[in-house]
DNA sequence: CGCAATTATCTGTATATACATCCAATGTCC
DNA sequence: GGACATTGGATGTATATACAGATAATTGCG
């Protein structure tokens, strides 16, 4: 027997919408227990992806943090300014270009690592234990589907 | 017996990135089924938000989508522009500034209702009804703790 | 080989996001 | 009632995000 719903209560119910809401709000969190380090999430994770093994292209980056090329792009910008990274074409594919940490990235990835630590753990205290590894789970659900469609 | 994680192996565990992630992936979707009524899902939840009941300060409205007060400000820019929605000083303080949708906003929140129905659907089948259910339930959950935080 | 199709990336443009800071209006307290 | 603090919002600046379209390099095919 559900009542019909306004358009305002109904799109209260958006999953984008609640994702956003909680992205924005965790974002904020991370950010400002990373600050300290110089660094924000956005750019923690992209210089933490290039810290195993090769060189990542622009693309594979890309789909690494599950963004838009052309978004990548612009925000490989700042870190190239502060030398974070640096970019060499491929020689074997000149279309290419291949990212790398530079020494003072690495540092940063360093020395933002323990402050991540703590805004992981201060999250996953505001949310609760069990609650944290439910999102995480349905997070992890989610991206599995989301990504090859 | 827990072997040592490496950095990059370890960050990828990260809540904030997964809900990066997820969020990005999503609004891709809902941005690209409601691009025929002209507006993006942020754009929509703005909107949708004004629908019911009396005008909303800048304040109010932020706080209810979760968003800072100065981003909303820049949101309400291009919805200025376009006349959907309209801004007029609160006569009781006039510090205040109340929105309002403009007849034009309220057709395009009728116009994009069923294209978001069909977003929410589509990703709703993407990710299968209970998992679904599972991650809305998850979030809401989150966003209680989140937000008095 | 040579040209068409494809691929990798960048640029132009537009919106989204938030911090620091500033201005104006309101509230408080003596 | 006036000085000071607080509050609501806007601006300056910086980063994040992605679509359309441009460019350059590679691949595929006759």
């Amino acid at each position: 027997m559900e009542r019909r719903r306004s358009p305002a209560e109904e799109i209260a119910s958006c999953t984008c919408l609640r994702l956003r809401k909680a992205t924005r709000r965790v974002t904020q969190i991370y950010d400002e227990m990373l600050a300290p380090a110089g660094v924000t999430i956005a750019q923690f994770s992209l210089l933490a992806h290039l810290m195993e093994g090769r060189d990542l292209s622009v693309g594979e980056l890309a789909e690494g943090l599950v963004t838009d090329p052309t978004t990548l792009t612009r925000n490989l910008k700042p870190l190239l300014d502060r030398a974070l990274v640096e970019i060499s074409a491929d020689l074997e594919d000149r279309r290419r270009r291949l990212i790398r940490l530079t020494p003072a990235g690495r540092q940063s990835v360093v020395t933002a690592h323990p402050l991540w630590r703590k805004a992981q753990t201060r999250v996953a205290t505001l949310l609760g234990e069990s609650d944290t590894a439910r999102l995480n789970k349905a997070l992890d659900h989610s991206l599995k589907r989301l990504i090859d469609n």
